[in-house]
Formats: C-alpha cells, structure tokens, sequence
DNA sequence: CGCAATGTTCGAAA
DNA sequence: TTTTCGAACATTGC
C-alpha cells in the first residue's frame, strides 16, 4: 500500500488519533523489525514515559515527535497501524491478531497495534537533532511537494544517473516517496519510456517529468492514496486513487489517450506498466 | 505449484 | 573508487 500520498493520509491520521498520547510499555512480538543498534530493552524502555507530540511524514517514513526522540517508522509493503480506544479494549477489540508485531499502550489503556503480514517494516528511535543526518545518509531526496524540490536540482540530479529513469526515480534519490504505483503513473504522464537513460533526457521532457511527479503525487494525497487490497479497519486506507490510475494494473487495457493497448514488462525486477504508443524507448 | 506483490538494503559486479 | 545490479528479507494470494 503505502508510497507517498499512503503513509501522508496514515501519518495524517495518526497525528489526529495518538498525538498527546503518553507511553506506559510497549511489547513487541517481531524483535526483527527494531534497529539492531538497539536491544529491544533499550528500544522499549527509551519510549516508556515519552509523550507523542506529532507525527508527521517524510518521504515514506512515518516520524512520531516525542518528548525527547524520534520514532522513526517505515511500513514498507504492508505495514499498517490500527488504533484502539479504552473502550475498544475493554470490550475486548484489541486482541492481538496473527500478524500484529508491537503493540504501544498509553496512559489512557488505548492502544495502538503495528500490523504487518510480511514484517518487512522497520522502526528506529533516533535522537532529534540526529534527523537531518538520518535522511542525508540514506540519501532521501527532496520532498516532491515542498519548494525543496525544484526543477533546476531535479534536472542537474537526473544528468548525474546512468540509470533508467524508473530505477533511478525508485531509488528516493532524485526525489522522495515515489514506488512503483506513482512511478508507472508519472511517466505515463509524462510520456517518457520508464527504460530511457536519465541523463538522456531532454530538457523539456525533465520539465514535463517534473510537473507531472507533483500533478500525480498532489493529486493522490488530495484523493486519500490508492487502495490497492482491501483490508478493513486499517487508518488511512480510505483511499480511492486508485479509480484514477491509468497505467498501473491496466495491461492489455485500452491507453487513456491513444487506445493502444497497455503493455507490462519487468524493468529493474519491478512490473512496469506503460503505453508503447505515447511512451516511445 | 510457481510466481508476483505497493520497498529497502547489502554485497557483488561493472 | 564509485555506481549499478540483483538477491534477500517473509508471507500471501492469484
């Protein structure tokens, strides 16, 4: 599920549901998905007592402000947070289910389960000021929607890559918070082959790039995301952007502006949608 | 039954 | 040395 316009609606919601809220113990069943700098003890015990002030998004990661740290939170493929109120788990809602992997209690006996079928999601406690440097060594790059992201330093990035654009556009370096769903979307708008070498692309057609990474991405957050699979329950999977996707999941389906049929090849082990006649190699 | 699935990271290869 | 590529992570569903 979750790229950029997702973990915006899921970090939006919870930033409505457990802001204010503090820790009293937090369990955890996945020991694997905590960052191996920590012991899950230090890990727990640095959350207890620690007060949500925010929670906010960058690129795909999901960063709840307390008192004195930062969690940082990736769902990468599935992960999901469902939240518990007092009454829910008094009546017994809150049950762990078969692929919940930490549970947060509050003081007020809410609860807040992280939920992940493949466990593949990841957290990390960083200290405040260690932020900045926490997305510069991971080389996440500018956030899409901010005036950090300019056209001039998405041309002068994609001049450096001998990367195909779609690889590269994956790889959150030029920009962040694009996946697969918004990639395949974003150069179908652009109408530039996802196999075509970044450094050879056209001024004109960067441009067209760049307008068209902000026209999809604003767009699918002002849509609520996409929902891809329907699970129930799940905080911020309201979305229905997906009724709006043109390329992604349509192969074999007609082109939204020329008819030819939608073709689906494997690009940089990804499945990759696009339209052979407005997308030329 | 085999393969693909919305993401990132690590080590190997170029 | 630096950048790019491919496998791995774990599980489910088509």
């Amino acid at each position: 599920m979750p790229e950029l316009p997702e973990v915006d609606v899921v970090a939006q919601g919870l930033n409505q549901t457990v802001k204010h809220l503090t820790i009293k113990k937090v369990q955890v069943f996945w020991p694997n998905m905590i960052n191996t700098d920590q012991t899950i003890n230090n890990w727990t015990d640095t959350l207890v007592g620690e007060t949500i002030e925010a929670v906010r998004r960058r690129g795909k990661y999901i960063l709840f402000e307390l008192t004195h740290w930062i969690l940082i939170s990736h769902l990468r493929m599935e992960g999901k947070y469902l939240y518990f109120t007092q009454k829910e788990v008094d009546s017994g809602l809150a049950t762990k289910a078969k692929h919940t992997h930490v549970i947060f209690h509050f003081i007020d006996d809410s609860q807040l389960h992280y939920h992940d079928v493949r466990k593949f999601g990841h957290f990390e406690c960083i200290e405040k000021k260690a932020e900045k440097h926490f997305f510069a060594e991971k080389q996440i790059g500018p956030e899409p929607l901010s005036e950090t992201f300019t056209l001039e330093n998405f041309s002068d990035a994609l001049k450096k890559s001998k990367q195909k654009i779609k690889p590269y556009l994956l790889s959150q370096k030029p920009v962040a918070g694009l996946g697969n769903i918004y990639v395949d979307e974003s150069l179908f708008q652009a109408k530039i082959h996802p196999g075509r070498l970044a450094y050879c692309l056209t001024k004109i057609e960067t441009a067209h790039l760049y307008e068209a990474i902000r026209d999809v991405l604003s767009r699918a957050v002002l849509a609520g995301g996409s929902t891809i699979r329907t699970y129930k329950n799940t905080l911020g999977e309201t979305g229905t952007f997906q009724t709006q996707l043109q390329v992604y999941g349509r192969q074999g389906e007609p082109c939204p502006r020329c008819h030819t049929p939608i073709k689906k090849i494997q690009l940089g082990q990804r499945g990759t949608h696009f339209c052979p006649q407005c997308q030329k190699e």
